[in-house]
DNA sequence: CGAATTTGTGGAACCGGTTCCTTACTTCTG
DNA sequence: CAGAAGTAAGGAACCGGTTCCACAAATTCG
């Protein structure tokens, strides 16, 4: 492996000489500099950039760390970052620091403290307060996608406003008894779900409906959904004209359910999600959609600015959804409506 | 930010003796070691690992390239990587090489010769001939999981052999019409697909039944799994009563065409997948199961011991996987067999 | 008991870059 | 035309560790 000291020897300069011509910098003949530049390309020189890191200080990398990398919104936010690093030359290093886990205790004990990046990128980590401190007094810049918004920078979906517009939706199309699917019992992913109901609650509130929430057990996937929905839907007597859910797996999973249980969509349940996965249209999924993979992108860029300006302010960006409607969600039925009023039986198709 | 050498004055001996001390290798008297031990944590000192692999050429960190993060079985096999990493203190850099892009060109060109790591993870790469050499030519290890065995140590499913046991299966339950789903047409993924497509037909060529392969249209996943599969069932004089389907997200497509298509699954269908996705169990499917996130571990496990002994010969691991039988397969029904002897239609029902 | 070996420690070189400082030659500028 | 400013290049220090080597003291051995 050749150095640049062998650069140098071969183009006939010093090293300091060459190292001015290779990066640009100060001032170097343009005769020199593709003098430089051909020994370079010869001798098939690469840096080292451990070398670099050390004299500069400064890595050309960054870390990621989010709970699993196995659900879809993860890993599209992944490859938005992947993406989106690749075409700025710079290299990610991935942790996956699964809530309760030992591994987790050691990414923020010791792992973070290794100084091998310049900047982080948290992604619906859901830090518990000493984990923030620990990110946090590392000195480098840190961006949350999903997350606290008070002590760093964050770009997220506007979670609130949009489970208000999906209950909207529904209220719209004259939906009267409408259920929000997917709050998880235990509280482990506390701020997507927490907000979302938010959202939901206030939209009922000023139509003034009652709202009624269901838990999903444990992650919102879509057998999640599936068995919350079969749960909800079994009871005919109560059952909603009208499902939010939580998100688009959730929704899937309840589209799922429904169908099994003879109960046709759009016509007598409809359904909305939040997310636009990469399976909704195959299902006609009604849906606000957000877009991950940008928001990873829209995440190194914030982290590149902090990166170049260390002491701009945090900056939060909450992003409005589109609501794509497609075949899941349509106007109550008449009778289904009905039922709101005298309480009596939905259709049972 | 304190170093070393402030460690070593703390507690008042030379670099070389702190160093020595911290690392645990050479002499280094017990009493010393806990002063200088207790001198780093009173510091808070953390080796800066740039310093560490510009003087030892070990980084301390391995490279895993793969072509998406977001698919099921690659997802899966990341997060096995990483917890293997994790466990052992090492890094994780990571390259999403998209076929045909750019920046896949930039990682083989540029990224890989950069030596930011010990040894190269590739997933389901399928490397061109002369990526395989780049990666090669880095003189660093390579495992790769799913691929090329000639060249580089690989662990896999035996594709083959699934595929037969898969199809196996089916005829032993008495069906006779089987078809794959799943081999796409354009061969961009030709490895896996091609490899299972073969298992089929030597189960197939040995029961003396003849093959038909449906083709999905381009990716593999559940949408595109149910498309060919309301193609392959609309027409009712050629369907099939067993579907032996590429990975598990095209069989659970398949499942739900068949359900809207009313065709009763297991009773008048069955269909037999492979690789227990975390979907399987909600559409109680019949199915090969292999454990990716296993294969990550075990990725991990050989590219250590190749980095430790670097002349060894590479190995092949091709794992065979579990029946897992639940219940989207049954016996053909006495009416399915028939229709293979008179041609005749099968039931609609 | 003297020599050989083991143990403990410090000094200095080294890994491979970047960058500060100095020198020297040009080219403006008043 | 002298001095200031701009351009070009080299020397050496530095980043923060590891490791080789030298040396001294303690221990083992013949």
């Amino acid at each position: 492996m050749s150095g640049i000291a062998d650069v140098a020897r071969a183009a006939g300069v010093s090293k300091s000489t060459a190292s001015r011509a290779l990066s640009g910098a100060g001032y170097v003949s343009e005769e020199t500099r593709s003098r430089v530049a051909s020994a370079a390309a010869a001798l098939g020189y690469v840096p080292s950039t451990a070398a670099q890191s050390l004299s500069t200080g400064r890595t050309q990398s960054i870390g990621v760390v989010m709970p699993f990398v196995n659900r879809w919104f993860f890993a599209e936010v992944l490859e938005g970052i992947q993406q989106a690093l690749l075409a700025r030359g710079l290299d990610l290093m991935l942790y996956d620091a699964k809530p309760g886990t030992d591994g987790r205790r050691r990414i923020f004990e010791d792992v973070l403290a290794r100084k091998r990046f310049d900047g982080i990128i948290a992604v619906g980590l859901d830090p518990a307060e000493d984990e923030l401190d620990r990110m946090l007094a590392l000195g480098k810049p840190v961006v949350s996608v999903i997350g606290d918004a008070t002590r760093t920078s964050v770009v997220s979906l506007d979670d609130s406003h949009t489970a208000q517009r999906a209950t909207e939706h529904l209220i719209a199309l004259g939906h009267r008894r409408i259920v929000f699917l997917g709050a998880g019992a235990d509280t482990r992913w506390p701020r997507v779900e927490t907000t979302r109901v938010a959202g939901y609650e206030q939209a009922m509130r000023e139509a003034d409906l009652s709202a009624y929430i269901a838990h999903t057990p444990a992650a919102l996937s879509m057998p999640a959904g599936y068995a919350a929905a079969v749960d909800l839907l079994s009871d005919s007597r109560a059952r909603p004209t009208g499902i939010v859910a939580v998100c688009d797996e959730v929704a899937i999973g309840a589209i799922i359910a429904a169908r099994r249980l003879g109960i046709q969509v759009p016509a007598a349940l409809s359904v909305v999600g939040i997310d636009d996965h990469e399976h909704a249209e195959m299902f006609a999924l009604t849906t606000l959609r957000q877009n991950p993979r940008e928001q990873g992108e829209t995440a190194v860029e914030l982290l590149l600015r902090q990166i170049a300006e260390p002491d701009a302010e945090p900056v939060a960006m909450r992003l409005k959804p589109r609501l794509v409607v497609r075949n899941s969600t349509g106007p109550a039925a008449a009778a289904a409506s009905a039922t709101v009023v005298d309480g009596g039986l939905a259709p049972a198709e």
